[in-house]
DNA sequence: ATAGGGGTACGG
DNA sequence: CCGTACCCCTAT
């Protein structure tokens, strides 16, 4: 089985090449990608990637502007002075791209909208309210508040601020309009996304597996060639006869991966050649082999005394039999091993799995499901007599498990519900191994009369900003909007819907 | 997509 | 234990 730290040097080497973007698609869903750590260098690397994904395909849009402000995020943010040229140049293009006259034939809008004359400025008004009246705003406004600094303030640059001006006369100025569309071609921003680019990626330096093959090839001639990445530290001899030991598994690690996609072609979803969040994806730890893929434990015993739990373990693997500690990586572990936390709280079923390791596969099935991939909120399987695991799992609203997913659990023959809950219940329900069990802000499992399963989102608590951004917003655009505002501040709102917003708005004028 | 009704979780 | 914030479902 693969190492997910290896799949993640692996992706973060591959990501650098020219590969087609679907094929980079299929990899991501395919690797075993580890547990996201926003500062991981393969965060980087995704982003660039996506964005020269953009570039290549001559195709700019939110994403891209999304991908760049993610990228002044990072720590140490790289070519800060390149990043904020095509950060403005981007949001220019994107604003203007309505005005242009070839925007009016094949917009990629198939609804047929008859608008003819006169469209391209309404799209005009609503991009330049939603790009620079409130995304820009909102940098604007962190970028003066001293703590949001870190974030935002890479962004704001005297350009970007004079073309919001502009933006802003160009609304009631026709003159200043056609001025724009003159001015803001898209080639310009081409040439600013690649010029940030080529800086970016020159100082990413080398990938991992790039040192790493250097330092083998340095171990082979017996004198141990020195790392000059700072960011990398060097691999140990024991890593590099795990790179080997990859490189002569090649062929058949990821066989099941291959099914998986296989079967989501047929199903005629992750056909999209777009590539995933990168913020969804990322490593440990790089070059340090040590680290366990459990992360904090806490004993499960520690919980509301009005409820029952039980733990149960499942461990149909031999091989995992000779395991020393549960603290450590078990590199034979298969996806049947794992561990439930089962909790009954009145008419609900609250449960938590977690395995050690392995279960690569089913989460590319899962992401490629939902089209979505989400960082922590890994999927497991919910389905009436079904249950599946995932390393470090927590879980997500069914809606975004998709039918693959149940199918290739079945074919893999786990556990069903009534073999679960049919089992004698330990007498001391925590037992050796402690079990990753996050005590506040789990979600919980309903059990409808039909014996399907529905997730609840975790519950979270407004912050001061969400609430002033709603209260401007909803002053700025009036009251039921609510698509609109939340498109106005993405990044924001991104952990709510239109309907939060609605009924966080209820909440608000009842008080 | 949005409004409104209703269930659940959490803090006092 | 209760009130409220948060979340979900469904009709329109």
């Amino acid at each position: 089985m693969i190492d997910p730290d290896v799949a993640a040097w692996i992706l973060d080497f591959l990501l650098r090449q020219t590969l087609d973007d679907s094929l980079v698609h299929r990899l991501i869903l395919s690797l075993p990608i580890p547990a996201p750590s926003p500062s991981s260098p393969l965060h980087r690397t995704l982003i660039l990637r996506r964005l020269s994904s953009d570039l290549s395909r001559r195709s700019l849009s939110p994403r891209t502007l999304h991908s760049l402000e993610l990228l002044s995020s990072l720590p140490r943010p790289s070519s800060a002075a390149a990043l904020r040229a095509a950060y403005a140049a981007v949001a220019a293009d994107l604003t203007v791209k309505p005005l242009r006259p070839s925007s009016r034939g094949g917009d990629d809008d198939g609804g047929g909208g008859g608008g003819g004359e006169g469209g391209g400025e309404g799209e005009f008004y609503d991009a330049v309210n939603r790009i620079w009246n409130c995304r820009v705003a909102d940098l604007e406004a962190a970028a003066e508040g001293a703590e949001g600094a870190e974030a935002a303030a890479g962004l704001v640059s005297p350009e970007l601020r004079a073309t919001r001006r502009e933006m802003e006369e160009a609304v009631v100025d026709a003159t200043v309009r056609a001025g724009l569309v003159v001015r803001y071609t898209e080639e310009r921003a081409f040439q600013a996304v690649r010029v940030y680019l080529e800086e970016a990626w020159k100082e990413l330096g080398p990938s991992f597996l790039e040192l790493a093959a250097e330092a083998l090839i340095g171990m082979a001639k017996g004198k141990g060639l020195e790392m000059e990445n700072p960011n990398s530290s060097k691999p140990s001899p024991e890593e590099g006869s795990r790179l080997l030991e990859l490189v002569n598994h090649s062929g058949t690690v990821n066989k099941r991966g291959k099914e998986i996609i296989e079967e989501n072609t047929h199903e005629g979803e992750s056909s999209s050649p777009e590539l995933h969040d990168p913020s969804s994806v990322g490593w440990n730890r790089m070059g340090k082999c040590k680290s366990t893929n459990f992360r904090s434990f806490e004993n499960a015993n520690e919980s509301g005394n009005r409820c029952t739990k039980t733990i149960l373990k499942l461990d149909r693997d031999s091989a995992a039999e000779r395991r020393p500690s549960m603290m450590e990586r078990n590199p034979t572990a298969r996806t049947i091993e794992c561990c439930i936390v089962v909790e009954v709280r009145k008419n609900q079923l609250l449960f938590t799995v977690s395995c050690s390791y392995g279960l690569i596969d089913i989460q590319p099935v899962c992401c490629a499901a939902g089209s979505h991939h989400y960082p922590k909120e890994q999927v497991f399987l919910h389905s009436p007599g079904l249950i599946d695991c995932q390393s470090q799992l927590t879980s997500v609203p069914a809606r975004w498990v998709s039918r693959t997913c149940i199918n290739y659990s079945r074919k893999a023959n786990h556990e069903t519900w009534d073999d679960l809950f049919g089992s004698p219940l330990p007498a001391n329900p925590v037992e050796e191994p402690h079990v990753s069990y996050p005590q506040k802000g789990k979600d919980s499992l309903l059990v409808k009369d039909n014996n399907q399963f529905i997730l609840r989102k975790r519950r979270k608590k407004w912050s001061s900003l969400e609430e002033e951004t709603l209260r401007k917003s909803v002053e700025r655009h009036g009251v039921g909007n609510w698509k609109f505002i939340k498109q106005c501040h993405p990044s924001i709102f991104k952990d709510r819907t239109e309907v939060d917003l609605k009924d966080k708005w209820r909440n608000l004028v009842r008080h």
